[in-house]
DNA sequence: ACTTCTCCCTAAAGCCTTTAGGCAAGTCCC
DNA sequence: GGGACTTGCCTAAAGGCTTTAGGGAGAAGT
């Protein structure tokens, strides 16, 4: 009598991050999901272990999805090419899919994280260094601060943080990448 | 019989944040609160209009908390003593209060911000670049930029982002302060 | 066709939020 | 001091989310 739904941990995790962007991450509940597959929520657990691993799912899916996109965008480029083009791929990719953006923050436990496609979206990273001449350790602090104003300027945008000031915040970002591409070049000695 | 709580608002907020700082902003729900009063979690409406208004009046505690220290840490300080102070301002926070500093990030409509802590906060960040010669716009991008650096580096280390590689953080935190007192003091023309 | 398995269902328990209405301890005024 | 009012926490109840246990009906293999 009911066709079933051919229900699958991928499909749940792809239609949670669709959800995701459309009422935000923190509102994807598994019952939720259940309505929009117009199925019971008990037939969900067959297919995810609990609420917390559907979640991990779509944070993992968000990750491979940047990961993807980074590799992409820095293929073929260097230096402050390619470090515009990185910086890029965060924001655009929060812009379009901010509850993905918002999953891919989910905090993972190691083991996870280690398996996931954040590694490979860090070693990108890393690849952009080529353009510069940083030398380790002085890499690895290039890589981290990177990140960290990637993923901070984001967040705080995507959180209203500046939105109500001159100068608009396209100009502060291109003036951000400028000031980045100025520091690597220019990374003051121990 | 039973004595009162004696709850208000401002209890309930202060208790809320202690509790953040201990189990994790995300476990801070009307009824565990309630449970830690040795009161009925319907007890708590009176006071406070929503689990969502709850959380709030919390973020707003911690955004105050980090002003105080902020304005304190930059008074009498110039240059990237300055920064520095400021900069170990959210970290030392995140590490002393990590719940807090959770509840610091909690998306606050406009007015709420405006209304919040968070205003001198910019302010105090904005003096810092008093000892660096920066005109409008490029003082608001710095601002921008070191919000972002300084918020995208605390939440990574919160999040493990950076807790499986050599060298430790410590150095990449000094690393990256001098990297920005050297951006600042040398900042690219547009 | 018959067995077996797979997938979704019903049922139920536990926790969280939120509203409505009640009772008693504190407060105020005479 | 005693009555009337107010305040503050309570009980009751409805509705939503998570999770587990067990059942039934279609799909798949022989």
């Amino acid at each position: 009598m009911m066709a079933r739904a051919g229900l699958t941990p991928e499909r749940l995790a792809r239609e949670g991050a669709e959800m995701a962007d459309e009422v935000g991450f923190e509102n994807v509940t598994a019952s939720a999901l259940a309505r929009r597959f117009d199925v019971k929520v008990a037939s969900l657990y067959s297919h995810v272990r609990s609420s917390r691993d559907l979640r991990t799912r779509i944070a993992l899916l968000a990750l491979e999805e940047m990961a993807d996109r980074a590799s992409e965008a820095v293929a073929g480029r260097a230096g402050k090419d390619a470090l515009g083009a990185l910086a890029n791929v965060y924001r655009d990719y929060a812009r379009e899919h901010p509850g993905r953006y918002e999953a891919a923050q989910l905090r993972l436990d190691p083991e996870t994280a280690a398996a996931s496609a954040g590694v490979r979206h860090a070693r990108t990273t890393r690849a952009i260094l080529r353009g510069y001449e940083l030398d380790e350790p002085d890499q690895t602090h290039a890589v981290r601060l990177l990140g960290s104003v990637f993923h901070g300027y984001v967040t705080l945008e995507m959180g209203g943080g500046f939105s109500h000031s001159a100068p608009d915040t396209q100009e502060t970002w291109s003036r951000t990448i400028d000031a980045l591409d100025a520091l690597l070049r220019n990374w003051p000695a121990a």
